[in-house]
DNA sequence: GAACGATATGGCACTGTGTGCCAAGTAGCC
DNA sequence: GGCTACTTGGCACACAGTGCCATATCGTTC
């Protein structure tokens, strides 16, 4: 994704763009090594050599800077949801795009973007100013995805509710099934795949108030 | 909730305890006058007459105050859960402990707890690390849940993800009603129940792939 | 290549949040 | 009343975040 810039702007641009990627960087390599709050922006701007004053005017803050990457994620999942089949169902639409994205990932038991990815999102769990903003990225992410799904399925989102349940329904069932994966310390993705499976089998199961499949209802 | 604290304890616990309402109601009333940012710590312990280092031992921080009394219903609602019949289905346990919860309001057009709250979660909703905090706490608050489920439903919570799917499941619909209800301005308990149940209905036709109740799956 | 305008950068001073330390004050107990 | 345990207040500090302005750099035009 970041290799496509530049192709075609000034150096200014390009000058930018250099100084974004690597106060991205320099700021991941900060807190995987030292943690987030051990990690001071008086840091992460000395790396660079630009000054706080600079980093501000990239980053909102420094919680902005730690999710940049994972804010990347989130782009591409929104592109691969707009160019899913217009008449697929919006919870196979919301599954397929988001199994699209995992695919980019490779199994990379200990190296890559999919481990670099792993051990931040260890420490976006642990650091509690860092999940609480990443779950608030994730709340303005549903608001745009429900807006796509509502597209798709020409409805209007502020009158009809299924946008937002499909969209909260899919994150629900991701979220639940990615804290069980994430247990392991590997980029496991065919073990994420049959984990988010069989968490949409119990999620229709429950759904109808059973709690194992064939039980009858009970109340 | 708050009165029934002090008839059995000393002096200084009854004295600790008054601080810490004072402080809270003190940060409520300013938060909702003239904002959370435009409120700074310095005018909360002003407000009370006690000192900022005498703050920061109530409370972690500013937006652990304005949080603290939707975490008060979360102790409610937990409570109500434990309380619920032992067989009840898990889905079943929680939508009526919510149902119980929001019994503790009346319908209170321009008084009261109910306007109170509504003005409260309108202030959250529209600053954005009050909000991420919010869903952070709502996050640990789903981690009891579930592990209350699990202890009714007498799973591992460890090795099973039902609890988890169930309670992640109910907070989903309840966020997409309460969305919804919260554009009026009325604290309308009936309402609230009404859409709450047709947000359930539509999930259940969601979660099988289908957009409309009687429509065929076409995937 | 120089000139000029637009834009980016760095330095500074400032506000506000949050914290450790320690002296002074207060509550509880005998 | 004395002593102990606990609470409070003041202080100095670290750090995040921001507005303002002088200086530097890039892009465009000639």
């Amino acid at each position: 994704m970041r290799d496509t810039v530049g192709a075609a702007t000034g150096l200014r641009e390009r000058k930018k763009e250099r100084t974004r990627e690597a106060l991205a960087d320099a700021a991941q390599e900060l807190f995987l090594r030292k943690g987030y709050d051990a990690t001071t922006i008086d840091e992460i701007v000395a790396a660079v050599e630009v000054s706080r004053r600079t980093f501000f005017r990239y980053f909102a803050g420094k919680e902005e800077v730690a999710l940049a990457r994972a804010m990347e994620f989130e782009q591409l999942f929104l592109s691969a949801l707009a160019t899913r089949p217009a008449d697929e169902a919006p919870l196979t639409a919301l599954r397929r795009a988001g199994a699209e994205v995992l695919s980019e990932f490779g199994d990379e038991p200990d190296g890559g973007t999919g481990h670099e990815f792993l051990r931040m999102r260890r420490l976006i769990e642990g650091t509690p100013v860092l999940m609480a903003a990443s779950l608030r990225n994730a709340i303005e992410l549903e608001r745009r995805m429900a807006a796509e799904i509502a597209r798709r399925e020409g409805v209007d989102p502020e009158r009809d509710r299924r946008p937002a349940l499909s969209v909260t329904l899919y994150h629900s069932v991701m979220r639940v099934a990615m804290d069980e994966w994430a247990e392991d310390e590997v980029m496991d993705t065919a073990g994420l795949s049959r984990i988010v499976e069989a968490a949409w089998d119990d999620m229709a199961t429950m759904l109808n108030d059973r709690w194992t499949a064939g039980e009858l209802g009970r109340d």
